[in-house]
DNA sequence: CTGAAAGCGCTTACAG
DNA sequence: CTGAAAGCGCTTACAG
C-alpha cells in the first residue's frame, strides 16, 4: 500500500469519526479485550489501602495496553454468579486476584477454569503452579530489625500477622533472620486491637523490651496505644516499627517508621504478567524489594 | 409452552453447560450489559476510602442486576483514551462518577457524549441537568454542630474543606445554619496539614473557643495534633467533631466523633438511577440522610 | 496482492 | 404460535 493511499484513508476515518466495534471483533476473534479485578471478600476497611492503590496501578497499566478492565467483589452471591458469568460468556481474557490469601476458593476456582490469572501476594499452597507478584516481605522485615538493631536496641519484639498467610509468615520469618530467639514473639490478626492486645502481653512478659517491629501499621496503631497507656515513651523507651507504609503510619502519632511495598510497580508487573500468560506464556514468580521508611517512631 | 417441555429445556441447558454469548447479543442489541465506573484524578490516599467503599457497593449493586462493570481512572492519557473508545465502541452502556468535583472536565465530556451517567456529589454547575446521589451534607454538619450545642459548648468553631466542591460548602451553610455567626471559620483542603494550620489559627484567634466542628476526618486528625501541641485537652477543653466516620475516625486517639455517610444505600441509589436512565428515565437527584457517631472527642 | 464470501452466536421481524 | 431467514460488524481463509 503507498504511504499516501494509508494516510487518505487515517483521514477517512478520523473524518468520519470510524471506530472498531468491540464486540464484533470480539465475536470473531474470541478475544475479550477486558481482564477481570477480583477483590477480595472480607475486611473492606482494613484492606481498602492497598486494595486501591493496586487497582489504580492496574487500571493505569491496562490503559496503556488497550484493555478493559472488569472490577469485581465476590462476596455476595450476586457477584459470585456474575462472576462465574463474565468468565464463562467469554468476557475477559485472564484475572488480576488482589489478594491470595483472602478466600482460597477464588485460586480454586479460577485454577478448575484454567483461566489466565496472577495473583497479589503469593497464594499459599499454589506458589508453584500459579503466577503472581508480591512484595519481598522477608527481605523487608529483615530490613526493618536491621534497622532497629543498628539503633542499638537490644531487646526486639514482634508482632506478627495471620501465619496462615504468606506475607504474615515471610515477615516472621524476616524478623526470625536476624533476632535469631523466639523468645519475643506474639501473633496478631491484622486487627488494631490484636496489636494493642500483643504489646500489653509482651509488656508483662519481657517489661525490659526496648523496639517492636509490628508485621502491619494498622497493628502498629494499637501497639502504640498499649505503650501511650503503660506509660513508656516512643521512641525513647521503646522504637516501633510497621510495615505497609498505609496511610495509617502518617497519621499515627509519633509518625510511624516502616516499610513500604511499591505498589505501583506490582501492578504494573501484574499486567504484564497476565498479558503475557494471555500470549501463551508460562506463568512466574515476580518479587519486588521493599523500601525502609524512617519516621518519628524509631 | 407446556411447563413440562419449559422443564425439560432448563435440564438441557444446564446439562450441556450452555452460557450466553453476551458479544454476540451485544452486537445485535447495541446494549453492552456493562457501565464504566471513572475514578477521579488526584489525592489517591485522600479519597482511597470513600470511593473504595463506593465501588464495592456499586459491583454489589450491579452484579443483582447482572451488568458489569468497567473500573477507570482518568489521570493518565492513556487511561483518558481508553476510556473514550470504550465509550464510543459501545462497550458501556453508561457511567458511574466517582465524585464530581475532581475534574470538571469529565462531566463536560459526559456531558457532550450523550451517554447517561449519574455523579456521586452534586456537581457543581450541573445539579439541575445532571443525575447525582449525594448524602445530606447540610444536615450532617447541622446534625454534628446541634450536639456539639447540646453538650453545653458556647463558642463552635469550624475547619471548612474546599469550598469550591459542593460538599464543603454545604457543610459549612449547616454549621452556619446553626451557629448563625460568621466569625469562627477556617477554610481548610482536606488535607491533614490544613487541619493542623486552621486550628492553630483559630487557637489564636479565638483562645477561648470550646468546640470545633471540622469538614473531613482526615482534617480533624491535624486538629487533634495542633490542640495537643497547645496543651488543650480533648474532650475536656475542646470537643472536636468530624465528618465521613473514614478509618481515620476510629485510628484516630481519641477517637472521633463523626458524621456517618451511607455509602452503601449511596452505592446502590446510584445503580438504580443509572439503570433507570439507561432504561430511558428523566434523571433525578437522590439526597441521602446522614448519621452520627458519636465516640470519644466530644 | 486484492476482493468477495463465509461465519462468529445471537435477536428480531417475517412468513407459514 | 412456530420456524427459517436476515442481519448486527467484524476477521479470516479462499478464490481470483
Amino acid at each position: 500500500v503507498s504511504p499516501a493511499a494509508l494516510q487518505a484513508v487515517n483521514d477517512a476515518i478520523r473524518r468520519t469519526g470510524y471506530i472498531l466495534n468491540q464486540h464484533a471483533r470480539s465475536l470473531v476473534t474470541q478475544r475479550a479485550g477486558a481482564v477481570l479485578f477480583i477483590l477480595p471478600d472480607p475486611q473492606e476497611r482494613l484492606l481498602a489501602e492497598p486494595n486501591f492503590s493496586l487497582l489504580r496501578g492496574c487500571t493505569r497499566a491496562l490503559a496503556d495496553n488497550n484493555v478493559g478492565l472488569f472490577a469485581f467483589g465476590t462476596s455476595s452471591d450476586a457477584e459470585q454468579k456474575e462472576m462465574a458469568r463474565l468468565v464463562a460468556a467469554g468476557h475477559v481474557d485472564g484475572a488480576l486476584l488482589a489478594s491470595a490469601h483472602a478466600g482460597n476458593w477464588v485460586v480454586d476456582e479460577l485454577v478448575s477454569t484454567s483461566m489466565p490469572f496472577v495473583a497479589c501476594g503469593a497464594p499459599l499452597g499454589f506458589e508453584s503452579s500459579v503466577a503472581y507478584v508480591a512484595a519481598d516481605d522477608r527481605d523487608g522485615a529483615r530490613r526493618m530489625v536491621s534497622y532497629l538493631k543498628s539503633l542499638q536496641r537490644r531487646r526486639i519484639a514482634t508482632v506478627t500477622g495471620s501465619l496462615n498467610a504468606s506475607d504474615g509468615y515471610q515477615r516472621l520469618e524476616g524478623y526470625k533472620d536476624v533476632v535469631g530467639s523466639c523468645e519475643l514473639i506474639v501473633e496478631g490478626d491484622y486487627s488494631q486491637e490484636s496489636g494493642e492486645r500483643a504489646m500489653e502481653s509482651l509488656l508483662s512478659r519481657a517489661p525490659d523490651l526496648d523496639a517492636v517491629f509490628v508485621a502491619s501499621d494498622v497493628m502498629a496503631l494499637g501497639v502504640l496505644a498499649a505503650l501511650r497507656r503503660a506509660g513508656r515513651r516512643v521512641p525513647e523507651d521503646v522504637a516501633v516499627g510497621g510495615f505497609g507504609d498505609s496511610s495509617a503510619a502518617m497519621e499515627a502519632r509519633p509518625a510511624l517508621t516502616t516499610i513500604r511495598q511499591p505498589w505501583q510497580r506490582i501492578s504494573s508487573e501484574m499486567v504484564r504478567l497476565l498479558l503475557s500468560l494471555i500470549g501463551g506464556k508460562p506463568p512466574a514468580a515476580v518479587i519486588l524489594p521493599t523500601e525502609l521508611v524512617v519516621r518519628e517512631s524509631t
